[in-house]
DNA sequence: TTTCATAATACACACGATTGCATTAGTCGT
DNA sequence: ACGACTAATGCAATCGTGTGTATTATGAAA
């Protein structure tokens, strides 16, 4: 590769000289200027990032933990993280985290010694132990409202039986089959056991499915954890003959792409994922910047809408509407390094 | 952040002493050794990757450049190259060209500024222009064979008048299209222009579908370019009452997650993004590591396979089969950075 | 006691870019 | 003609690691 020492030489002059002249100072003699300038365009000059980054002791990069991306939701968080860091100017170094927290520490750690200038984490799993999780930002969806609307919605419908079927896997998970049951519960209705079915891969859920429908009493509707599990739920259904929504109703989560590739469209709840995402770089950048005043961790919750479409209906009778907000809980953790950090010389 | 020479001031001794110590040379003392690496340990050190770098003129990371991450293509291959990267010791830069020539060239020269080993270029539309396109190993699926495979099988099952949908803005499309066309060609079928419909968005593939029903001689099968406009086009079939595969045969590409989400399951042509993560990453690190002996750029094809789902149906006919091959067409190209370079000192 | 081998550690430089400070050259004023 | 000021450039240190070489110190052998 060529370096400054290099374009020095051609040129006569100093590689102090060279990096002013690219850097356009004014202390270097205009013509010079122009003819390093030439010199260095016609080599094909490139900077040195690494060299940079350690003389400024800042990378401008973040890094970005994603458990997976085989699940639509984090691509569609990726894209717009991506976008928002580059209007920025910053990088990313991207991490998949899989399944494991040792993988996930590992993530961070290497983002460390990579010196990145912050870290957006986002955790899947449940209780993932994050040191000093207490001192670090947060953003995140409020799945519990976002449970609390469906049901809510479910319930304005007329629909007294509803199954809830998924692996609540995520943190937010919890919190949505939270504020599912706490509208249940408002509206004096009670979620059975056999109501609530784990289900994961295909399999499980076809099993999941004619599990209810075998019921002597099935449900009228069903919530699933996720879209892509409501469109297994979905495409299930239809293979038994059972139409939607007129016999079955079916709702999901997240508002993915997928939820307008099937049929019928899928009732969820979503638009969180870009004020998440915009919320989410805007306050590591500043954080980075030093620029946002309070120096106490934030923490940002982002509300979802209900987003409905045709795959609900009402079961054949009456309804009654009851209201009432529920807590948040956690699901996205975003950490900057350097803030925290002490140089000791 | 602690350095080496807080390390060193603690423990009464020089910095190379500290390196060593943590490098387990046997140079230094034993006793010496495990007093340094308890202290470090204690003291959280983390080592400095981008001094690192500047000494070791590498920084184990590839570039991996995509056009965008909505398309769930993308995220598959992303994933594969990820683990595939991990596995072998390097870290992921990830960039989101965008559609646009201009903002890809821009990834390329940041990836060499900041020193990757090895870049990743993932390129979606037809023509993009590379430099020293000759001179950099190429990875790309065989769409043709796809696209042939897909046209043969539904000749096979008896279809005469066959519709094609989409925006063939990849350059692999293109490909699937004259290879899809070879097959028509061979069978003794042409197609005509009326078959042949531009659609990109929702509104444009109903649009669309609403025209090809409309025809007095409407297609009996339809083949869209990827699996999302496939899933669309058979949500709006579906709002039309029109029975898939019984009065209408619809096939996509790329075999994705969302092929088999949707009702029913799509007919495609798959399995071909895992070989080509494979060969893509693979090629690249053996590059890197010049291990690979030949010195001349490579090109590697990867023939993906017929995926038949429900789908498809004959259209109440007898039905004739053709065979034959056809040529392949670029999609991927990869290319390193630092194997061609040389310092000049 | 001197010499030599060896073990353990320190010194110094390199990687490439930036920047405060020193140095040189050139011009102007008196 | 000489000092003073300024414009232009070079010198050198810095960022943090790793490593070749020099420098000690210690012990053993003669």
């Amino acid at each position: 590769m060529i370096t400054l020492e290099d374009i020095a030489r051609q040129a006569g002059v100093s590689h102090s000289t060279v990096s002013r002249a690219l850097a356009d100072s004014p202390l270097v003699h205009p013509d010079t200027k122009k003819r390093i300038q030439d010199l260095a365009r016609e080599a094909g000059y490139q900077v040195n990032q690494v060299a940079r980054n350690l003389r400024f002791q800042s990378t401008r990069t973040i890094g970005l933990v994603v458990p997976e991306v085989s699940n639509p939701y984090y691509p569609k968080l990726i894209q717009q993280v991506a976008d928002l860091a580059r209007e920025s100017g910053y990088s990313l170094q991207l991490h998949l985290s899989g399944a494991d927290q040792a993988a996930e520490n590992t993530c961070l750690a290497s983002l460390r010694e990579q010196r990145v200038d912050g870290i957006l984490l986002v955790t899947a799993e449940r209780g993932r132990w994050v040191e000093d999780a207490e001192h670090i930002d947060m953003v995140m969806g409020d799945d519990a409202k976002g449970g609390y609307a469906l049901a809510q919605h479910l319930i304005g419908l007329g629909h007294r039986s509803i199954a809830i079927l998924g692996k609540p896997s995520h943190r937010g998970g919890y919190d949505r089959l939270f504020g599912f049951k706490t509208a249940l519960e408002e509206a004096g209705l009670v979620l059975s056991e056999e109501m609530q079915l784990v289900a994961n891969s295909d399999a499980e859920v076809k099993s999941g499915v004619i599990q209810l429908i075998g019921l002597t009493a099935p449900p009228t509707a069903i919530f699933a954890y996720q879209d892509s599990l409501a469109a297994l739920v979905i495409g299930h259904l239809a293979d038994m003959c059972i139409p939607i929504p007129q016999a079955m109703t079916v709702v999901g989560f997240d508002n993915l792409d997928l939820a307008t590739y099937i049929c019928p469209h899928l009732t969820t709840v979503g638009g969180h994922i870009e004020p998440l995402a915009a919320q989410f770089v805007n306050l590591l950048i500043a954080r980075i910047r030093k620029t946002h005043p309070n120096t106490s961790p934030q923490r940002v919750v982002i509300t979802p809408q209900l987003v409905v479409r045709g795959s609900c209906a009402p079961p054949r009778r009456e309804s009654s509407i009851t209201k009432k907000t529920s807590s948040p809980e956690g699901y996205y953790q975003q950490l900057p390094t350097r803030n925290t950090q002490e140089t000791s010389r």
